[in-house]
DNA sequence: CAATTTCAATCAAACGATTGATTAATTCAA
DNA sequence: TTGAATTAATCAATCGTTTGATTGAAATTG
C-alpha cells in the first residue's frame, strides 16, 4: 500500500492517476475508458492502478473522494449567523454564488469534475451516497439557511429547499450544456468572458427568485 | 421492416431494440451496455442489431432520432403570432412549460430519454448535432419569441436567450438529480405528486424571471 | 564504513473473459 | 418458392487483472 501522505500537494503517480481518471471518466464515461488509456495519460504502467487503488473501481472511488475534497475547498462555507439581516444574507448569497459560478463555468478543472459526478449521478453510483452525505446535504442546508433569511421564509420549508435546487440547476445546466448554449449564442466556446455574462444573468435571477420564494 | 405506428409496448423487433437501447444506454451508458444485453431485453438475437441498424452505432443513431421525434410530439409547438399581448404570451409560456414539466418530471419514459441525451451531450456525440439542428434550435427560438413578448425584451437578445436556457436548466436538473432532490426533501421518489409540487415552484420562478429579464 | 537485506514502486508480458461483428443455416410469411 | 427475418456459432480484438522481474533507496547487519 502507498504510505505517502495522501494529501493536498503534488504527489506523483497516485495523483496523476486520479487526475487522468477524473478527466477520462468525465469525458468518455467509466466503462468507455480503458485502464491502459488512464495509465498512458498518467505516464505510468497499467499495473499501477491495481497497485495504488486495488483496481479500476478503486480509482473511481478515489476520484469521487477528490471531487468532494476539491469542491469543499472552493465552497469554504462559514457557519451562518442566525441574526443576519435579510440584506446581509442576500449579500452573502450573491458573493458565494458568484464565486461558485466563476469556478463552475470559468475553470476548466470544473468541467471535468462536473462531468464525472454527472455520470455517477445518472448511474446512481454508491459514490453519490458518499458525496451527498459528506458535503452535499450540509452545503445545501447552509444555502437554505441564507436563502430563508434573505427571502423571509422558513429555511427548511419546501419552497426554499426546492428554490435552492432550482438555482443550482441553472448553474449546472450551463456547465453541462455549454456547447449547446455556445452554439445558440454564437460563441466559439464558453470562456471567462461568457461565464461572466452568464453569471450576471443568473444573479439577476437570484434576486428575482428571492423576491418570490414561498409566494405559491 | 415493421413500419407500424409507434406505440408504447413492443411493436416489432426494431422498435423493441430501440426501446431497449434508450433504456440501457440511458441508465448504464453506451459503452457499458453490451449488444447481448440489448438483445436479451428486446427478446431477440444479437445479430438483429446488425441486421436492422448495421451495428451498435446504428442503433445509437436510431435512438437519437426517436428522441427528437418523441419530444417534438410532446412540444407540439405552434407558430408564435407577432401581435401577441404580453399577458397572452405569458399565458402561453405557462401552459407550454406546465406541459413540458409534467412530461419531463412525471413520465417514466422521459427519465430514460433525458438520461440518454444527457450522455450524448457530455460525450459531444454527433447525435447532438442532429438533434440540435433538427429541433433544439427551432424550439428554443420559439420560446424566446414568447419570452421576449412577455418580458418586453428583444426576443433574440442575449438576456432572453440565456434566461430561457436557465429556465430549461431548472427543469432538467430535477429530472437528472431526482434522487438527490428526493433524499433532501424526504421523499421516497419523484412521482406525480412531487412533480406537481416542483412545477408549482418553477412556474413561480418563471414569473419572477420574466419580470426581471434584461434588467442587468 | 561497507555489505546485505528489505520494501515500496514500477514495468513488460501474459491471462481468461467479454466485446462487437460476422457467417451460414434456418424459420416464417406471402 | 422466394425473400425477409431470425438464429446459433464463431471470429479477432480488446477488456481488467495478475504475474514475476526489476529498480532504487532506505534499513539492517557485520
Amino acid at each position: 500500500m502507498a504510505q505517502t501522505s495522501a494529501d493536498t500537494p503534488p504527489e506523483g503517480t497516485r495523483a496523476a492517476l486520479i487526475a487522468a481518471g477524473v478527466a477520462l471518466f468525465g469525458s468518455k464515461g467509466f466503462a468507455a475508458t480503458s485502464t491502459r488509456e488512464i495509465a498512458a495519460r498518467a505516464k505510468t504502467n497499467v499495473a499501477s492502478i491495481a497497485y495504488h487503488f486495488g483496481g479500476k473501481d478503486g480509482l473511481r472511488q478515489a476520484c469521487g473522494a477528490q471531487f468532494a475534497q476539491r469542491l469543499t475547498a472552493v465552497l469554504q462555507q462559514a457557519p451562518v449567523p442566525a441574526d443576519l439581516r435579510p440584506d446581509q444574507a442576500r449579500a452573502l448569497l450573491h458573493a458565494g454564488f458568484a464565486r461558485v459560478i466563476g469556478f463552475i463555468l470559468g475553470q476548466a478543472e470544473a468541467a471535468e469534475m462536473v462531468s464525472f459526478m454527472l455520470r455517477e449521478v445518472s448511474e446512481n453510483s454508491p459514490i453519490v451516497d458518499q458525496v451527498y452525505a459528506g458535503f452535499m446535504e450540509g452545503t445545501h442546508r447552509n444555502v437554505c439557511a441564507l436563502w430563508g433569511l434573505a427571502s423571509g421564509c422558513a429555511p427548511e420549508s419546501d419552497a426554499v429547499r426546492l428554490s435552492v435546487f432550482s438555482f443550482i440547476g441553472q448553474i449546472l445546466y450551463f456547465r453541462i450544456g455549454n456547447r449547446i448554449v455556445a452554439r445558440r449564442m454564437g460563441w466559439d466556446a464558453l470562456g471567462q468572458g461568457e461565464a461572466a455574462q452568464i453569471a450576471a444573468v443568473l444573479l439577476v435571477h437570484l434576486d428575482a427568485m428571492l423576491g418570490t420564494t414561498g409566494k405559491v
